[in-house]
RNA sequence: GGAGAGAUGGCAGAGUGGUCGAAUGCGGCAGACUCGAAAUCUGUUGUACGGUUUACCGUACCGGGGGUUCGAAUCCCUCUCUCUCCGCCA
């Protein structure tokens, strides 16, 4: 949720700002039409709220002093039906002026490029050189198919499109990435270990993006209020849910391996092949909460964190810059990492590493006792480190040979019982 | 699944219809004592919002939501969570 006093101090110039992102982020009319309305009625109902309880103060007292209360009862009495107009539209108003408030994005921060659209994402820097092949290389369908261990059939044929059935040797590889990525993180990183659930509640799902603006993207379960996570970025970050941390526990770090579940409403028809975009994929995810001063210099670690993967795995990558256009609703900050697929002749996302500042913590109220002893938002940061399934199709394409069989990077050797290559039947 | 108990400020814990935003203790902060520290003593210390702006005034908040009442932390309903006991179980 962006800052309502910086809105209500400099509408404006957040409105300026807020267009970067495209058309219709925000509507500085609408708003100080509500903010009018609002002054207006709030002060009217503070008013007469004051007077009610002085009256029944005052009855109070002279019920104390044995006093006849008749006249004060009844001046309370007049004034609790008046009251209770007010009130109600009051907070009608304000609940739908909380909707319109949820409804609008972060501001991106000063040094985020300015654009409409992914054609418009500065390239950062690249990592390695993508491998010439002296064959025709196959996606990692075609690949996964002939070591029999992806299977799409069986997995269509139990829950639909959009899933995998892995087994075999590329099940373990699955399995030893994920194992991997917790490992380097952990013991390198700095970052603790985490298990968490894989539904959280309405209010958690709130407190991490928009739940009125991303109900679409989400599997809810039936009857319930719950919703299967769309990446551990939910249940984590939501670790600090009300909460006030004690300044000399910050940062926080944690490093979640999660399957995470998506309704892919919007992307019908695309990706559709393959393990690129399915409805339930794995992925380590990594999360920060961090003091507001540091917060870009943890952005720029923990999207360094995420790339250490890719080197060791000697994976091909780069790093862009979201644009204004193409920034996620609650990112002021966000570096996409993609990854080289042969079969697609280009770069694939793989991670995304934000910096919410503390337009996730505001929700929340996620907060630290800052230098002055007064509570202050923390900075919330993620971002995935890696997706696991992306990277298990990063590898099945890049170490693929002309046989059919697939090398096993050799930072994965020691998980893989010391196996070198994976081989069809 | 059954029975019972509970949820109050950073923490512990009083408060069962009217100067209660809330006793007390711990913790935090400031001061006194001290060369300094500890101990001791004194004072102070919730959050959000609105109005005014160094001060100040007002409103809301005692797990969430609803109700009764002139007035609710306190009474009623409901939901959630925690604990104890019993049963069942990977």
């Amino acid at each position: 949720m962006i800052d309502i006093q910086l809105l209500r101090r400099n509408p404006q110039d957040v409105a300026k700002r807020l267009a970067t992102r495209g058309p219709g982020a925000f509507d500085v009319s609408q708003f100080e039409r509500f903010e009018s309305t609002r002054k207006e009625l709030q002060a009217a109902v503070q008013q007469a709220q004051a007077s009610r309880n002085r009256i029944a103060k005052d009855i109070g007292q002279a019920k104390a002093r044995g006093q006849d209360v008749a006249e004060l009862m009844q001046q309370g009495e007049k004034l609790k039906s008046l009251l209770e107009q007010s009130e109600a539209q009051l907070e009608k108003l304000q609940s739908g002026f909380q909707d319109l408030l949820e409804r609008i994005p972060n501001i991106p921060h000063e040094s985020v490029p300015v654009g409409a659209s992914s054609e418009d994402n500065p390239e950062q820097r690249r990592w390695g050189e993508p491998r010439k092949f002296d064959f025709a290389p196959k996606d990692h369908v075609d690949v996964g198919t002939e070591l029999s261990g992806l299977d799409f059939e069986t997995a269509a044929k139990i829950a639909g499109s959009r899933f995998v059935v892995m087994k075999g040797e590329v099940a373990r590889l699955h399995r030893a990435l994920a194992q991997f990525m917790l490992d380097v993180h952990t013991r390198e990183h700095g970052y603790t270990e985490t298990y968490v659930p894989y539904m959280v509640s309405g209010a958690c799902a709130n407190g991490v993006s928009s739940l009125s603006k991303f109900r679409e993207d989400l599997f809810k379960i039936e009857g319930r209020d719950l919703y299967l996570i769309p990446t551990a970025e939910y249940p984590v970050t939501n670790f600090v849910r009300d909460e006030i941390i004690a300044l000399e526990k910050l940062p926080l770090k944690y490093v979640c391996h999660s399957p995470c579940f998506r309704s892919e409403a919007g992307s019908a028809g695309k990706d559709t092949r393959g393990m690129i975009r399915n409805h339930q994929f794995d992925k380590v995810e990594l999360v920060q909460m961090v003091h507001p001063a540091r917060s870009y210099a943890a952005l720029e670690e923990l999207t360094g964190h995420a790339e250490s993967i890719l080197k060791r795995l000697e994976l091909p990558y780069r790093v862009v810059t979201l644009c204004t256009g193409d920034m996620g609703f609650s990112s002021a900050k966000t570096y996409d990492i993609e990854v080289w697929l042969p079969s697609q002749n280009t770069y694939r996302e793989i991670s995304s590493c934000s910096n919410f500042e503390a337009f996730q913590a505001r929700r929340m109220q996620a907060r630290y006792r800052a230098e002055n002893g007064k509570p202050d938002l923390v900075h919330t940061l993620n971002g995935s480190g890696l997706a696991v399934g992306r990277t298990l199709v990063a590898i099945l394409e890049n170490y693929q040979e002309a046989d059919g069989s697939v090398s096993v990077p050799g930072a994965l050797r020691g998980y893989m019982g010391g196996r070198e290559r994976l081989t069809p039947p």
